[in-house]
DNA sequence: CTGTTAGCGCATTCAT
DNA sequence: ATGAATGCGCTAACAG
């Protein structure tokens, strides 16, 4: 029923040797005769057996790129610019040596993680690029790194987007890693230097590198003004309320801060989403923004300079990132020194942060 | 070096056949037989070869969900939900019988969308889900016609969602389609009843169904109000600008719209992300929204009820028509009679449209 | 430059 | 319920 190579070899009165050849490439081919396989496979619409291809190389043209939630703009842009780099070369029509470049879904979730890398691993890809921040429960940590380790024995390159390095696993192609700490600080430095003393912090999900390192960030600035103690955990807890990266949580959190301290005169979010919920939740509480309050967020996605009033946020360069990403994957640029490059985060100033009232 | 499927049969003392059987648990296995090779399985940290399963077998687990633009939302929910109803039965920690659901990005490149269709072919995919607009380039429907009915004649279950059927190709398991055209008719509708008459229209890039559908509704609301004449494609055209589907473009269509006709009250654009950039446009005029012209989208996504004024759209149920397309492609839903389903579009009113000034 | 020969690792008959 | 044998379709030495 479906075609063969032998049937091509047949068809162009070759072996089915030569037309491996010509179909991958890489092997010197006399142009009539590689001129005749192709006809004959145009004829005979052949499209290579992958598993059988696969199996017989023991490598595969997979490449997989993992994101925690693919509705969310933040990862589609990493994932889109890897993606392009990786499989984007225009093909020829007959999809000659092309990767295929897919991207997988975790929702966030270490189980579905680690399955998509078993998944990944038994299809033998060629390469996995992680977006995002990591769990940071030291069982999946070491799950992780163990599974990594794994792929990149068995040939897997891999590469972290936007994730620092795992310790322990320095099999890995390279990690670039956003400098999320120094963005947030800066980002609440700016406040500060506005006037801001009261400034309430809606963090991500807890137990992830990214909410994480953002908020020591913020922390670092407060506790260097003076503003709370270092040592008062206390009353930082009470200014930073956790939740998870979207619109009703950035809401709800907001909420609950106005609650705690209804002086606030900032608030920061963790990130432009987030940020869009408490901007929601300020209005609805009919403070004007940045008159009442002043709202940052972290990202710079590209609704964000939209909204009124434009967003005062931290750009990441998401797309240069996920670009950077997949040539590493794909062995098209030399890893930084160690494997580990950190990207610079860039303070956006825009409307919707001002001095507070007097 | 890496371990087999033989090793693992060596380990629990049983033959490779067995392995197999409960790997893949289609075949009555002694209760402690099946203990011990799971046993070995661990032990080993054994992984199943992929491709070697998927030759022998002569399926795959892969089950690809194509998408124009994995950075836009419309997109991204719904792939997340198939993604979920496809491999989100939260795996044994071991990936047994999982399907590997993942995106790929055609970034509404033709040649690209046929690309990705013959590498899911290569791989000898389970399933292939395609969203959104489809183009409408004769000869692209002809390719793409013909490679979909090889698919599907290769046991690879193809579903359609958001995108209308297409002509010539009834291999398909399912489609599932947007109403648009009724839902760009009612958008304009609600326009006409505050009162406007003088509408501009951002529609998205010519030749995508979705477009056409989206326009078309508009048109015919405003034909049925007289406002413009059915046949007078001059000024139906002078009030339409085409763009792409992003911020940018909804951004300078806006301007150009404003330049051939400075007494519009309202603009109409061909989804949410569009909009925001019509009213970045219009606000940069010195126009205010609604009060001096009023703004509408489509689609619904997550950020419009958040913009300042919220945005009068079309409601698409994305998130639903995602996982549904998923369950048919795993063959766990029946599919709607004759294989297409209309899904409807509801229209939601918000801030951004009021009557015109008098 | 091209043909021949051997597997790659697994699922599946068919036996037992 | 389990084992032995066969072949899936292709690539990679190895010859020539």
């Amino acid at each position: 029923m479906t075609v063969t190579l032998a049937d091509v070899a047949a068809r162009a009165r070759v072996s089915p040797a030569t037309v491996s050849r010509v179909l991958n490439g890489n092997y010197p081919v006399a142009a009539s005769t590689r001129e005749r396989v192709l006809r004959a496979v145009d004829e005979l619409d052949y499209v290579l057996n992958g598993p059988a291809s696969s199996l017989a190389a023991a490598t595969s043209d997979l490449v997989g790129i993992l994101v925690n939630d693919i509705a969310d703009p933040f990862f589609g842009i990493m994932a889109g610019a890897a993606q392009t780099e990786i499989g984007g070369q225009e093909g020829t029509g007959r999809a000659g040596g092309e990767k295929l470049a897919v991207v997988c879904n975790t929702g966030g979730s270490p189980e579905r993680e680690l399955t998509y890398l078993t998944l990944l691993q038994r299809q033998r890809a060629a390469a996995v690029v992680l977006t995002g921040g990591a769990i940071e429960d030291p069982a999946h940590i070491a799950a992780m790194s163990a599974k990594l380790t794994r792929l990149a024995d068995a040939g897997t390159r891999v590469v972290l987007c936007g994730r620092p390095p795992l310790p322990g696993s320095d099999a890995i192609v390279a990690a670039l890693a956003f400098d999320n700490r120094g963005g947030g600080r800066r980002l609440t430095e700016h406040l500060i230097a506005l006037g801001h003393r009261r400034i309430g912090y809606v963090a991500g999900p807890v137990e992830r590198t990214t909410t994480r390192h953002r908020l020591e960030g913020h922390r670092a600035a407060v506790a260097a003004a003076g503003l709370v103690d270092e040592k008062d955990v206390a009353e930082q807890e009470r200014l930073t309320v956790h939740g998870s990266y979207d619109r009703r949580s950035g809401y709800d959190a907001t909420l609950e801060l106005l609650r705690r301290e209804p002086s606030l005169t900032a608030v920061v979010a963790a990130n432009d989403t987030v940020a869009l919920g408490a901007c929601a939740a300020l209005r609805d509480q009919g403070l004007r923004i940045p008159e009442d309050i002043s709202v940052a967020g972290f990202d710079d996605l590209p609704f964000s300079i939209d909204v009124v009033p434009s967003l005062t946020t931290v750009r990441l360069p998401l797309f240069e990132a996920g670009a950077r990403a997949g040539r590493l994957a794909m062995g098209n640029e030399t890893p930084p020194p160690g494997g580990i490059a950190t990207i610079p985060a860039e303070l956006m100033v825009r409307g919707s942060t001002a001095p507070p009232r007097a």
